[in-house]
RNA sequence: GGCCCGUUCGUCUAGGGGUUAGGACGCCAGGUUUUCAUCCUGGUAGCAGGGGUUCAAAUCCCCUACGGGCUACCA
């Protein structure tokens, strides 16, 4: 096999959604898998719907999620440069050998009467093409001095492609939905170069993908319909077509099409890798890096929204999932997004990393609200919440780690307490206050001796402790939580949970 | 409208002539846990419809329906 080249080629007109970050992953496993080489081209060809900032969003979106590009505007390579906007003496020489060979005519209609012959049309949709160029004000129609003459008159020019009159089938192999037919004749003879020297999509990506040598065309479903052109487009140069694999596209979680950008209010998940603060509106868009997914568990989720390896494994890192990654096991039907399983995906992979591994970054999101845990600290925390938690920031807005509970949970309090049980919680405190060491066998051994004393069960007492620590009636282990708080931490929220605690009694009580 | 692609539990999917149609998420139940969560066990639920081909069809073919994409001097 020749090399593996493969390109994604987004257009900065914004920031990069799912869709496209999955795009780049299939790429870039491809590549991996193959030992070949993930080229990042940005297609920047449209000047009217550049979006500062959707470049550098783009590279910082790709580099979170650990896609980097081998070759591309940062990566550098040897088949620069790698923005289309600085490409354009490419595709002129290219556009010229196109009308030297008859491939191509220009065409000098305006876009109002091209739409005014659209309308007239109208409920038949109107072409440019093999039938109509005949009656249009281009190249093939007008002579040669009138065409030299309404350019030296500066009109406005655009070079078309020339599809074949004659109906043939064009058949290309896709790598994942196999042989597809199209009719040459449904063809439109598309723009190639724009009055403004720019070439449209189709060119650009035809002569890039060739002088870049990509061997596999790895894009959304939404470019299946022009790749007959790209086909014949290739014929038209003389050269050979990379393979093309058409992936499916990511639908709505519910409603019908696919997933757009403002899905994510209505669904309550992020649509974008990372925030995108959209530079016209002000708007902030939020991303999965700021939700607290971590790029492995949102790259994973990804992997898995149609593909899968052929066996039972879910759970993968990019290195395993090259291992295995193919392009026929790429699923042909569009997938609906599951944010339930996005949010799985991601309390997987926080606990598969371990306790450990999250003590940096813990303690970077506490330091962000002002609470300074050190390091171990921070791993006594995750040891106790690492399995009750999705996201790192849970732990963040766990509010009794870090302070006494303002709020107690009244019917919680009304059902468990008996009227002995605050006498029972002061005479624990009691004996809490006697232990030299306060550790959470510490703990443990001076509650269980006070219950044996007492011919308690641990429900009657541990769970009211629980209640006046943290005000909730569910949590870590009341010993490990102990030892974290201190000796003086646990007493004074005992002390001062007991007292709102009989507050609540008494009121209820009362009404 | 035209062209192209697709259709297996609610969702993501395995299965490609003979399977009790498998797994995962979700949901429900039980177990473990001082509690909650985790974990374990079990349950729930599906081949879009109709015609063929065949001894045999979720699987191959055709039609219909439905879903999706494209149909710009946007990508």
């Amino acid at each position: 096999m020749t090399d593996v080249r493969v390109r994604f080629a987004p257009s900065p007109t914004g920031p990069l959604h799912m869709g496209g970050v999955r795009t780049a992953l299939y790429n870039k496993l491809f590549a991996m898998a193959h030992g070949g080489t993930f080229i990042l081209r940005i297609e920047d060809t449209d000047q009217g719907r550049f979006v500062e900032g959707a470049e550098a969003y783009i590279e910082e979106a790709l580099a979170w999620c650990g896609l980097t590009p081998d070759e591309g505007v940062r990566s550098g390579g040897d088949c620069g440069p790698y923005r289309q906007s600085e490409r354009t003496s490419l595709y002129r020489d290219a556009i010229a050998q196109l009308l030297e060979r008859g491939w191509a005519y220009e065409a000098f209609d305006t876009p109002d009467e091209l739409d005014a012959l659209r309308k007239a049309a109208e409920p038949e949709v109107w072409q440019y093409d093999a039938s109509t160029r005949g009656t249009l004000k281009n190249s093939l129609t007008l002579g040669a001095e009138e065409v030299a003459a309404l350019k030296a008159q500066g009109a406005p020019c655009v070079v078309r492609f020339k599809t074949p009159e004659t109906a043939t089938d064009i058949q290309l192999v896709d790598a994942i939905r196999g042989e597809v037919t199209f009719q040459s004749n449904i063809l439109d003879d598309k723009v190639l170069m724009k009055a403004d020297g720019l070439p449209t999509y189709h060119l650009a990506n035809v002569v890039d993908d060739h002088h870049m040598r990509i061997s596999h065309v790895i894009r959304g479903e939404e470019w299946l319909p022009s790749a007959p052109l790209h086909v014949l487009l290739y014929r038209a140069f003389g050269w050979e077509h990379p393979v093309f694999a058409h992936l499916p596209l990511i639908l709505k979680p519910t409603g019908n099409g696919k997933l757009s950008k403002r899905d994510g209010d209505a669904g309550g998940f992020p649509v974008f890798p990372i925030d995108w603060h959209d530079p016209t509106s002000g708007d902030t868009w939020p991303g999965y890096r700021e939700q607290g997914y971590t790029p492995e568990a949102f790259v994973n989720m990804l992997l898995m929204l149609g593909w899968n390896p052929g066996d039972e494994r879910e759970l993968f890192s990019l290195q395993e999932a090259a291992q295995t990654f193919s392009l026929d096991r790429v699923v042909k039907s569009g997938a609906r997004f599951n944010p339930d399983k996005a949010h799985w995906f991601q309390a997987q992979h926080l606990r598969g990393a371990g306790p450990q591994a999250h003590v940096m970054p813990l303690q970077a999101v506490m330091a962000s609200r002002g609470v300074n845990w050190d390091q171990a600290q921070c791993l006594a925390v995750l040891d106790m919440m690492l399995e009750r938690v999705t996201f790192l920031t849970d732990i963040a807005n766990t509010s009794w780690l870090v302070a006494a509970p303002a709020q107690f949970d009244a019917k919680l309090v009304r059902k468990k307490w008996k009227d002995d049980t605050s006498r029972l919680l002061k005479d624990l405190a009691s004996e809490l206050q006697r232990l030299d060491i306060f550790s959470s066998d510490a703990v443990e051994a001076c509650f269980t001796a006070f219950l044996e004393a007492r011919e308690l069960g641990f429900g009657q007492v541990l769970l009211p402790f629980r209640i006046a620590l943290t005000g909730e009636g569910g949590g870590p282990s009341m010993f490990d939580f102990s030892a974290f708080l201190g000796q003086e931490a646990t007493l004074s929220r005992l002390a001062d949970g007991l007292a709102a605690i009989e507050a609540i009694r008494s009121q209820t009580e009362g009404s």
